[in-house]
DNA sequence: TCTCCCATGTAAGCACTGATTACATTGAAT
DNA sequence: ATTCAATGTAATCAGTGCTTACATGGGAGA
């Protein structure tokens, strides 16, 4: 990247990456709401202003994290997507929801960021809006399929039906980050209650009321 | 409380109760986020540090806030409730579904307030898990009653429909406060695409899928 | 009625934030 | 070698949550 073991050079070279870096180890360290680009520049061993050459305030700053955490959330989604296989468009729902409740799980302050509308631009980002475009198109699909192949009542109106699924899982996801399980007091652990009620719900989707599959 | 029309006295008078309502106004004209305690302190015509007298710190004062904003939530959905009877259980719980989603697509900011878990100290108020923890009880109440009487499949488990059915309204709620709407590109608009899904959800659980009275 | 106390207010200021402006430094194209 | 645009710094601004020391005055006890 740059003459090692000498001293720095007056220009850092890659302060974007570097700065994102920085700022997520922030988040995992202090919280999201801990950020601050001051620090983030302190961490990558720069003047307080100098972010603001490369992102035009905080916003932009933790939006580029949030797109960076969305590649990773969408991988998540397709990885179980395609361990499946396509043979039943139900199974195929459920994976999506598996997937995106088990990396939200697993990365819960950067799931953060990237539901959050106020400490990032969602709208004004390609990449979030597009990648949460083409998981819905792919869901929408899984629905159409599964109703052609009579999986999924065809009684079940497609829109409602996606939004309800949408609705289910990211209030899911959102109940955890937002601290709703802390005072969990039921016997289980709040991991595998969600698990639980992930699969009833895809199982009333698929008309069945409630199979034995739930565990895993 | 003071002799009115004079000059306001040095000491306030009722400044926790202004506080509050300054800082309302403030989450309605400029949003959650635009709050701060000195604008309140400003609004109510005291100095910046006055409010720390009677509230620890700025999150007691938005808790404060959130209380009251609850108090409101619960009695939109106990009207909602009590509007519908207690005959049909099932019809019960649409009934709560709706009350909550009336109340929060009417009142986004306050319930971003509620549902803030950086905003509040919510574990800290008793009013606040309190009344969330009673709203959980009459709908655990009314899935025993619906699987009693056959409403309700016995073969879901009930803790499980409970959180799905939590899961379900809560996201679709933060769903429109965190914008989710805003590029809605459906043709119908974002408050009846979210009742037919309140509508369709409801009918999963009573067993139909998907009855004629999707439309209000 | 007088006195004193303490709840409630103020003034001043600390440490921090996001952001801007003017200036300094540099690597690379001409 | 010169020039210049990109990228860094220094200094500073307005605003924030919060704290400490001091001022005020309403109400209880004498």
């Amino acid at each position: 990247m740059k003459s090692p073991g000498t001293r720095a050079a007056y220009h850092h070279g890659n302060l974007v990456e570097e700065l994102i870096a920085a700022t997520i180890a922030l988040i995992e360290e202090k919280g999201v709401d801990a950020v601050s680009v001051r620090e983030a520049a302190k961490r990558a061993g720069v003047s307080p202003a100098a972010p603001f050459r490369h992102f035009a305030n905080k916003t932009a700053l933790m939006t580029a994290v949030a797109e960076q955490a969305m590649g990773r959330l969408t991988l998540s989604v397709q990885q179980e997507l395609e361990a499946t296989g396509d043979a039943d468009p139900v199974e195929g729902l459920r994976a999506i929801a598996r997937g995106y409740l088990a990396w939200a799980l697993a990365n819960p302050t950067h799931f953060e960021v990237i539901a959050s509308r106020t400490l990032i631009d969602f709208h004004g980002s390609p990449k979030l809006t597009g990648e949460t475009e083409a998981i819905r198109l792919v869901m929408l699909d899984l629905i159409a399929r599964g109703q052609a192949g009579g999986r999924i009542s065809p009684a079940l109106d497609p829109d409602a039906l996606m939004l309800s699924a949408r609705a289910f899982i990211y209030g899911l996801c959102r109940m955890w980050i937002d601290g709703h399980f802390t005072e969990w007091h039921v016997e289980k652990p709040a991991g595998q209650a969600m698990a639980e009620a992930v699969d009833l719900f895809i199982d009333m989707i698929g008309g069945r009321q409630a199979t034995g599959r739930a565990g895993a």
